[in-house]
DNA sequence: CTTGACTCTATAGCCAGCTATAGGGTTTAG
DNA sequence: CTAAACCCTATAGCTGGCTATAGAGTCAAG
Protein backbone atom coordinates (compact mmCIF):
# COMPACT_ATOMS: atom_id res chain seq x y z
CA UNK A 1 0.00 0.00 0.00
CA UNK A 2 2.55 2.71 0.86
CA UNK A 3 4.23 2.84 -2.39
CA UNK A 4 7.94 3.43 -1.29
CA UNK A 5 9.98 5.11 -4.62
CA UNK A 6 13.62 4.17 -4.53
CA UNK A 7 16.23 6.76 -5.21
CA UNK A 8 16.16 6.55 -9.11
CA UNK A 9 12.72 6.92 -9.15
CA UNK A 10 12.24 10.24 -7.23
CA UNK A 11 15.51 11.28 -8.63
CA UNK A 12 13.64 11.09 -12.08
CA UNK A 13 10.55 12.75 -11.13
CA UNK A 14 12.12 15.80 -8.75
CA UNK A 15 14.42 16.23 -12.39
CA UNK A 16 17.63 15.48 -10.83
CA UNK A 17 20.21 13.24 -10.95
CA UNK A 18 21.00 9.82 -8.08
CA UNK A 19 24.24 11.33 -6.69
CA UNK A 20 22.27 14.71 -6.50
CA UNK A 21 19.88 13.41 -4.15
CA UNK A 22 21.92 11.57 -2.04
CA UNK A 23 24.60 14.86 -1.87
CA UNK A 24 21.83 16.54 -0.43
CA UNK A 25 20.74 14.02 2.15
CA UNK A 26 24.00 14.57 3.53
CA UNK A 27 23.91 18.09 3.42
CA UNK A 28 21.03 17.98 5.38
CA UNK A 29 17.83 19.17 2.97
CA UNK A 30 16.57 15.96 2.69
CA UNK A 31 16.23 13.91 6.37
CA UNK A 32 17.74 10.23 5.80
CA UNK A 33 15.35 7.84 4.01
CA UNK A 34 14.21 4.65 5.46
CA UNK A 35 15.74 1.87 4.12
CA UNK A 36 15.23 -1.60 2.65
CA UNK A 37 16.53 -4.44 4.28
CA UNK A 38 19.07 -4.17 1.62
CA UNK A 39 19.95 -0.96 2.21
CA UNK A 40 18.31 0.81 -0.75
CA UNK A 41 16.06 4.36 0.37
CA UNK A 42 13.02 4.03 0.50
CA UNK A 43 11.19 7.67 -0.37
CA UNK A 44 7.35 8.40 0.26
CA UNK A 45 6.01 10.20 -2.70
CA UNK A 46 6.49 13.62 -0.90
CA UNK A 47 9.87 13.19 -0.66
CA UNK A 48 9.37 14.18 -4.57
CA UNK A 49 7.65 17.68 -3.43
CA UNK A 50 10.82 18.38 -1.19
CA UNK A 51 13.19 18.02 -3.89
CA UNK A 52 11.11 19.87 -6.27
CA UNK A 53 11.15 22.60 -3.87
CA UNK A 54 14.66 22.16 -3.70
CA UNK A 55 14.70 23.24 -6.87
CA UNK A 56 12.41 25.70 -7.24
CA UNK A 57 14.48 27.46 -4.34
CA UNK A 58 17.62 27.55 -5.98
CA UNK A 59 16.10 28.44 -9.20
CA UNK A 60 15.10 31.75 -7.29
CA UNK A 61 18.80 32.40 -6.27
CA UNK A 62 18.77 30.62 -2.61
CA UNK A 63 22.01 28.68 -2.24
CA UNK A 64 21.50 25.27 -0.54
CA UNK A 65 22.64 26.45 3.04
CA UNK A 66 19.74 28.53 2.34
CA UNK A 67 17.55 26.69 1.41
CA UNK A 68 18.42 24.13 4.66
CA UNK A 69 17.71 26.89 7.04
CA UNK A 70 14.14 26.89 4.95
CA UNK A 71 13.33 24.12 5.88
CA UNK A 72 15.24 23.78 9.46
CA UNK A 73 12.83 26.30 10.41
CA UNK A 74 9.68 24.86 8.56
CA UNK A 75 9.87 21.66 10.86
CA UNK A 76 11.66 23.19 13.97
CA UNK A 77 8.22 25.04 14.46
CA UNK A 78 6.15 27.53 12.41
CA UNK A 79 6.19 28.87 8.91
CA UNK A 80 9.36 29.56 7.38
CA UNK A 81 8.01 32.69 4.94
CA UNK A 82 8.41 35.30 7.17
CA UNK A 83 12.15 34.50 7.35
CA UNK A 84 11.96 33.81 3.61
CA UNK A 85 10.31 37.10 2.88
CA UNK A 86 13.59 38.88 4.72
CA UNK A 87 15.78 36.43 2.69
CA UNK A 88 14.01 37.59 -0.50
CA UNK A 89 14.47 41.40 0.42
CA UNK A 90 18.33 40.85 0.97
CA UNK A 91 18.37 38.58 -2.35
CA UNK A 92 16.86 41.89 -4.41
CA UNK A 93 19.11 43.82 -3.02
CA UNK A 94 22.01 41.68 -4.05
CA UNK A 95 20.93 41.11 -7.42
CA UNK A 96 20.34 45.04 -7.91
CA UNK A 97 23.25 45.60 -6.61
CA UNK A 98 24.83 43.09 -8.87
CA UNK A 99 23.22 44.25 -11.56
CA UNK A 100 24.43 48.14 -11.13
CA UNK A 101 27.66 46.60 -11.47
CA UNK A 102 27.24 45.13 -14.53
CA UNK A 103 25.81 48.03 -15.85
CA UNK A 104 29.14 50.27 -15.15
CA UNK A 105 30.73 47.30 -16.84
CA UNK A 106 28.63 47.22 -19.82
CA UNK A 107 29.05 51.20 -19.95
CA UNK A 108 33.53 50.44 -20.13
CA UNK A 109 32.91 47.78 -22.29
CA UNK A 110 30.93 49.89 -25.33
CA UNK A 111 32.78 53.06 -24.79
CA UNK A 112 36.51 51.38 -25.37
CA UNK A 113 34.73 49.27 -27.96
CA UNK A 114 33.30 52.84 -29.99
CA UNK A 115 37.57 54.19 -29.27
CA UNK A 116 38.20 50.91 -30.88
CA UNK A 117 36.50 51.63 -33.78
CA UNK A 118 37.39 55.25 -34.44
CA UNK A 119 40.69 54.61 -33.90
CA UNK A 120 41.10 51.60 -35.53
CA UNK A 121 45.22 51.54 -35.48
CA UNK A 122 45.74 53.16 -31.91
CA UNK A 123 49.51 53.92 -31.95
CA UNK A 124 51.47 51.63 -29.80
CA UNK A 125 53.46 52.97 -26.71
CA UNK A 126 56.02 50.96 -26.85
CA UNK A 127 55.60 49.37 -23.15
CA UNK A 128 52.02 48.97 -23.79
CA UNK A 129 50.57 45.41 -24.01
CA UNK A 130 47.47 46.17 -25.27
CA UNK A 131 46.56 49.54 -25.33
CA UNK A 132 42.89 48.82 -25.51
CA UNK A 133 42.77 46.90 -21.94
CA UNK A 134 44.93 49.50 -20.60
CA UNK A 135 43.25 52.07 -21.27
CA UNK A 136 39.79 50.34 -19.72
CA UNK A 137 39.94 51.97 -16.28
CA UNK A 138 39.22 49.28 -13.62
CA UNK A 139 35.11 49.30 -12.72
CA UNK A 140 34.88 47.89 -8.87
CA UNK A 141 33.70 44.86 -9.40
CA UNK A 142 35.11 43.52 -6.03
CA UNK A 143 31.73 43.00 -4.56
CA UNK A 144 29.45 41.75 -7.69
CA UNK A 145 31.90 39.03 -9.00
CA UNK A 146 30.69 38.36 -12.29
CA UNK A 147 30.46 34.39 -13.53
CA UNK B 1 73.24 47.96 -12.34
CA UNK B 2 70.31 45.72 -14.19
CA UNK B 3 68.04 45.96 -10.60
CA UNK B 4 66.56 42.74 -10.59
CA UNK B 5 63.71 42.41 -8.36
CA UNK B 6 62.34 39.26 -5.94
CA UNK B 7 59.36 37.83 -6.08
CA UNK B 8 58.25 39.82 -2.74
CA UNK B 9 58.49 42.93 -4.26
CA UNK B 10 57.53 42.75 -7.68
CA UNK B 11 54.25 40.98 -5.98
CA UNK B 12 53.52 43.82 -4.09
CA UNK B 13 54.38 46.67 -6.38
CA UNK B 14 52.23 45.03 -8.34
CA UNK B 15 49.34 44.39 -5.44
CA UNK B 16 49.35 40.64 -5.47
CA UNK B 17 50.60 37.63 -3.36
CA UNK B 18 53.74 35.82 -3.56
CA UNK B 19 51.61 32.52 -3.87
CA UNK B 20 49.73 34.32 -6.77
CA UNK B 21 52.77 35.35 -9.22
CA UNK B 22 53.98 32.18 -8.85
CA UNK B 23 50.55 30.65 -10.04
CA UNK B 24 50.69 32.75 -13.16
CA UNK B 25 53.83 31.96 -14.23
CA UNK B 26 52.65 28.22 -13.43
CA UNK B 27 49.60 28.93 -15.88
CA UNK B 28 52.08 30.63 -17.94
CA UNK B 29 51.03 33.87 -17.67
CA UNK B 30 54.59 34.83 -17.22
CA UNK B 31 57.48 33.63 -18.35
CA UNK B 32 59.79 31.61 -16.16
CA UNK B 33 61.99 34.19 -14.68
CA UNK B 34 65.54 34.08 -14.15
CA UNK B 35 66.77 32.66 -11.12
CA UNK B 36 69.68 33.82 -8.72
CA UNK B 37 72.56 30.93 -7.83
CA UNK B 38 70.07 29.98 -5.03
CA UNK B 39 67.07 29.71 -7.32
CA UNK B 40 65.36 32.47 -6.33
CA UNK B 41 63.52 33.73 -8.65
CA UNK B 42 64.43 37.63 -10.16
CA UNK B 43 62.38 39.92 -12.10
CA UNK B 44 63.24 43.11 -14.46
CA UNK B 45 60.90 45.82 -13.33
CA UNK B 46 58.60 45.15 -16.40
CA UNK B 47 57.40 41.97 -14.82
CA UNK B 48 55.62 44.90 -13.09
CA UNK B 49 53.97 45.92 -16.00
CA UNK B 50 53.34 42.52 -16.76
CA UNK B 51 51.14 41.69 -13.67
CA UNK B 52 49.73 45.18 -13.40
CA UNK B 53 48.38 44.18 -16.56
CA UNK B 54 47.20 40.90 -15.82
CA UNK B 55 45.34 42.95 -13.07
CA UNK B 56 44.09 45.14 -14.77
CA UNK B 57 42.51 42.88 -17.26
CA UNK B 58 40.81 40.76 -14.72
CA UNK B 59 39.05 43.45 -13.49
CA UNK B 60 37.93 44.16 -16.83
CA UNK B 61 36.13 40.77 -16.88
CA UNK B 62 38.70 38.12 -18.98
CA UNK B 63 39.75 35.20 -17.01
CA UNK B 64 43.23 33.90 -16.68
CA UNK B 65 42.79 31.69 -19.57
CA UNK B 66 42.10 34.51 -21.95
CA UNK B 67 44.72 36.47 -20.96
CA UNK B 68 47.01 34.20 -21.45
CA UNK B 69 46.02 33.96 -24.91
CA UNK B 70 46.25 38.08 -25.29
CA UNK B 71 49.58 37.35 -23.90
CA UNK B 72 50.48 34.91 -26.15
CA UNK B 73 49.31 36.68 -29.30
CA UNK B 74 51.56 39.57 -28.20
CA UNK B 75 54.73 37.73 -27.90
CA UNK B 76 54.01 35.51 -31.13
CA UNK B 77 53.55 38.46 -33.42
CA UNK B 78 51.26 41.24 -33.74
CA UNK B 79 49.21 43.52 -31.52
CA UNK B 80 46.52 41.38 -29.84
CA UNK B 81 44.20 44.11 -30.44
CA UNK B 82 41.91 43.23 -32.73
CA UNK B 83 41.34 39.69 -31.60
CA UNK B 84 41.08 41.50 -28.06
CA UNK B 85 38.31 43.49 -29.66
CA UNK B 86 36.44 40.47 -30.77
CA UNK B 87 36.43 39.08 -27.10
CA UNK B 88 35.72 42.43 -25.34
CA UNK B 89 32.60 42.19 -28.25
CA UNK B 90 31.86 38.68 -26.56
CA UNK B 91 32.19 39.84 -23.48
CA UNK B 92 29.73 42.53 -24.18
CA UNK B 93 27.40 40.19 -25.25
CA UNK B 94 28.11 38.20 -22.37
CA UNK B 95 27.19 40.50 -20.08
CA UNK B 96 23.98 41.78 -21.99
CA UNK B 97 22.41 38.42 -21.45
CA UNK B 98 23.67 37.98 -17.45
CA UNK B 99 21.87 41.59 -16.86
CA UNK B 100 18.60 39.86 -19.05
CA UNK B 101 18.61 37.01 -16.53
CA UNK B 102 18.74 39.34 -13.40
CA UNK B 103 16.27 41.57 -14.85
CA UNK B 104 13.85 38.98 -15.17
CA UNK B 105 14.90 37.51 -11.64
CA UNK B 106 14.55 40.93 -9.87
CA UNK B 107 10.88 41.37 -11.46
CA UNK B 108 10.26 38.03 -9.97
CA UNK B 109 11.41 38.52 -6.32
CA UNK B 110 9.34 42.33 -6.72
CA UNK B 111 6.18 40.55 -7.13
CA UNK B 112 6.83 37.64 -5.08
CA UNK B 113 7.62 40.51 -2.12
CA UNK B 114 4.44 42.53 -3.41
CA UNK B 115 2.40 39.94 -2.98
CA UNK B 116 3.65 38.86 0.34
CA UNK B 117 2.70 42.38 1.30
CA UNK B 118 -0.67 42.04 0.33
CA UNK B 119 -1.39 38.96 2.05
CA UNK B 120 0.58 38.59 4.93
CA UNK B 121 -0.56 35.29 5.87
CA UNK B 122 -0.87 33.73 2.74
CA UNK B 123 -3.14 30.66 3.65
CA UNK B 124 -0.96 27.23 4.03
CA UNK B 125 -1.71 24.40 1.36
CA UNK B 126 -1.22 21.48 3.51
CA UNK B 127 1.46 20.09 1.46
CA UNK B 128 2.94 23.58 0.89
CA UNK B 129 6.77 24.04 2.53
CA UNK B 130 6.54 27.49 1.64
CA UNK B 131 3.96 29.15 -0.42
CA UNK B 132 6.11 32.28 -1.07
CA UNK B 133 8.84 30.17 -3.15
CA UNK B 134 6.23 27.62 -4.39
CA UNK B 135 4.33 30.32 -6.16
CA UNK B 136 7.41 31.71 -8.30
CA UNK B 137 7.96 30.81 -11.39
CA UNK B 138 11.26 29.29 -12.26
CA UNK B 139 12.96 31.93 -13.89
CA UNK B 140 15.67 30.89 -16.63
CA UNK B 141 19.06 31.75 -15.35
CA UNK B 142 20.66 28.72 -16.40
CA UNK B 143 22.66 30.80 -18.93
CA UNK B 144 23.64 33.60 -16.30
CA UNK B 145 24.47 31.76 -13.37
CA UNK B 146 24.09 34.48 -10.64
CA UNK B 147 26.74 34.50 -7.77
C1' DC C 1 78.93 33.97 11.74
C1' DT C 2 74.50 34.60 13.17
C1' DT C 3 69.94 35.75 12.69
C1' DG C 4 65.68 36.97 10.77
C1' DA C 5 63.34 37.85 6.74
C1' DC C 6 62.84 36.04 2.68
C1' DT C 7 62.42 32.30 -0.86
C1' DC C 8 62.00 27.48 -2.83
C1' DT C 9 58.97 23.16 -4.11
C1' DA C 10 55.23 20.32 -3.37
C1' DT C 11 51.00 19.39 -1.68
C1' DA C 12 46.50 20.17 0.23
C1' DG C 13 42.53 22.98 0.86
C1' DC C 14 38.90 26.45 -0.05
C1' DC C 15 34.24 27.98 -2.32
C1' DA C 16 29.60 25.53 -4.46
C1' DG C 17 27.31 21.99 -6.31
C1' DC C 18 27.75 18.70 -8.00
C1' DT C 19 29.79 14.36 -11.40
C1' DA C 20 32.53 10.22 -12.02
C1' DT C 21 34.57 6.04 -10.64
C1' DA C 22 35.55 1.64 -8.21
C1' DG C 23 34.08 -2.26 -6.15
C1' DG C 24 30.72 -4.25 -4.26
C1' DG C 25 25.43 -5.80 -3.00
C1' DT C 26 20.01 -5.95 -4.08
C1' DT C 27 15.81 -6.32 -6.54
C1' DT C 28 12.74 -8.06 -9.71
C1' DA C 29 11.01 -9.56 -14.25
C1' DG C 30 11.15 -13.53 -17.01
C1' DC D 1 17.52 -19.18 -11.02
C1' DT D 2 19.54 -15.88 -13.79
C1' DA D 3 20.65 -11.58 -15.47
C1' DA D 4 19.87 -6.81 -16.17
C1' DA D 5 19.04 -2.90 -13.91
C1' DC D 6 19.34 -0.83 -10.03
C1' DC D 7 21.43 0.57 -5.57
C1' DC D 8 25.17 1.07 -1.75
C1' DT D 9 29.57 3.57 0.28
C1' DA D 10 33.68 5.90 -0.26
C1' DT D 11 36.66 8.54 -2.65
C1' DA D 12 38.40 11.56 -6.17
C1' DG D 13 37.67 15.11 -9.44
C1' DC D 14 35.76 19.22 -11.74
C1' DT D 15 35.32 24.62 -12.27
C1' DG D 16 38.71 29.17 -11.26
C1' DG D 17 41.69 31.55 -8.71
C1' DC D 18 43.81 31.40 -5.62
C1' DT D 19 45.50 30.59 -0.06
C1' DA D 20 47.80 27.82 3.44
C1' DT D 21 51.08 24.70 5.13
C1' DA D 22 55.42 21.96 5.70
C1' DG D 23 60.04 21.45 5.45
C1' DA D 24 63.99 23.06 3.54
C1' DG D 25 67.29 26.47 1.66
C1' DT D 26 69.10 31.57 0.69
C1' DC D 27 70.08 36.40 1.26
C1' DA D 28 71.81 40.40 3.47
C1' DA D 29 72.58 43.29 7.49
C1' DG D 30 75.32 43.67 11.59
Amino acid sequence: MSARLFIGKVAQAAGLSVQAVRYYERLGLLPPAERTAGDYRAYRPEAVERLRFIRQAQAVGFRLEEIREILRMKFAGQSPCECVRTMLQRKLEEVEEQMAVLGRFRKQLRRTLQRARSLPRLPHRASAICPMIESMPTVGNKGGKKR
